[in-house]
DNA sequence: CGGGCCCTTGAGTGTCCTCAAGTTATGTGG
DNA sequence: CCACATAACTTGAGGACACTCAAGGGCCCG
């Protein structure tokens, strides 16, 4: 596999990402340290640990995740291209959840300690990074929000909506369908489900014809009235900085 | 009300806080653009709304939270001093939700263009605020874990042992007891449970000699106890940097 | 063809919710 | 000083939503 340059990432003029300019290019692709494919399963950032490394996913999708001392695991998120991963642990010095790839997975790498670099000489992209750290608290400020005060119904057709949005804005799949490669179990851990009830309830929006998520795919023809389901807005996501 | 210096600021000496070199201090000081003093329930930051400013606590209590459509209310966290506000408004253009004033309150106020200036000359404390988002982030996570995982009484006994250290961290109340002015209603909020069950679980902790919470006054006799109900390590928190 | 993983469906249970009433504490005006 | 109003806390009863347990079906792979 041979190592793309940051002038050709294939998150360049992706959908929702803002484009950095051939300088900043330049900068980063001294910042890389290589590249990296793992396969499905594989943890990628364990919690707990110090990893030298940071992450910007390039292909493929996973979870992030956190385990109770029981055993019992929640999904905090779900992983999709040109997410950033390890950024507490490379700022806190320890990561706080489990990043486990779902597909296999292309990453691009960069060592923490470039860290300092960057904030020392490029404020601007000191800045996006902090404005992703701000936009990782916002999702997460909703899905509190989500855990705390929806029902079921509720709650699934706010991620299906949420996912779907994501994944349509980076060009995946058509309008009405995109791929979707997890499991129910997931989609339940994300949500503070049992497997039986997000089963339940997904076929229950399936028959109301809102969302249809099988083989793969999940399907929404109508993202707007899903939404209503979901007692949230349909907005379009910000464009956001990345790397 | 006198305008506080930097250089005396009571955050400073006061348990986790990391302190600012003198340098720092001065430049702070410049930084900063005045002082604030709000009465209990006035709304600090409003969400959707694009404030110029942000804010660091200096006394007394209150609470992020969010409202959904239909009225429903999510408290997302719970402000003590030393707490940044207003930090997504700066570096994302927009607040995702609103702060409130539970006690009366003493905020430091800086402008948001001033981020900027940060970020150029200031690259230790441009990663200061970076850390602070990541810790914010960090603290969001545990809370999804908990709505999404943990039943009744366990997230109450969490959010009072998350409370507790953080007050007692601050020196506020003794070794057993920290002052907590906040009514059932906003615990219920923040743990997505109903005011009632709250109440009933409160009272089999304190059947329990767990935990005391009454007359705003929060007595926890034994931490380690009372973070075993929780399922949860009563890991004190590192220190901090602020502003 | 057997085994494993995931999805699906049914039945019974329990946690947590809503509704409702009552108590306590605090503040206000007569 | 007392009647009244308000806000918060408390307690009881009945019901709904989501959970667990259980079993069966589809699919892939060895």
């Amino acid at each position: 596999m041979k190592m793309i340059s940051c002038h050709d990432c294939p998150l360049h003029d992706c959908g929702p990402f803002i484009p950095h300019s051939e300088e900043e290019k330049t900068f980063l692709n001294g910042f890389k340290a290589g590249e990296m494919s793992v396969e499905p399963g594989t943890q990628i950032l364990l919690e707990g640990s110090n990893a030298p490394q940071i992450y910007t996913v390039l292909e493929g999708m996973g979870l992030r995740e956190k385990t109770l001392e029981d055993g019992r695991r929640q999904v905090i998120n779900f992983v999709l291209p040109g997410d950033l991963l390890g950024l507490q642990a490379g700022i806190m010095g320890e990561m706080q959840h489990t990043v486990e790839a779902v597909t296999r997975m292309r990453l691009c790498v960069f060592r923490r300690e470039s860290l300092w670099t960057l904030f020392r000489n490029r404020p601007e992209l000191a800045f996006d990074l902090t404005w992703i750290a701000a936009a990782e608290e916002h999702f997460l400020g909703e899905t509190v929000a989500t855990l705390g005060q929806r029902g079921g119904i509720e709650r699934v057709a706010w991620a299906l909506v949420k996912i779907f949005l994501r994944l349509r804005g980076l060009e995946k799949g058509t309008k009405e369908a995109v791929p979707l490669p997890y499991r129910q179990q997931d989609l339940a851990d994300a949500l503070g489900l049992s497997l039986v009830h997000t089963n339940k309830t997904l076929s229950r929006l399936r028959a109301k014809r809102l969302a249809d998520w099988s083989a793969g795919t999940l399907r929404v023809p109508d993202v707007a009235a899903l939404a209503e389901v979901a007692m949230t807005d349909p907005e379009a996501l910000p464009r956001r900085p990345f790397l």
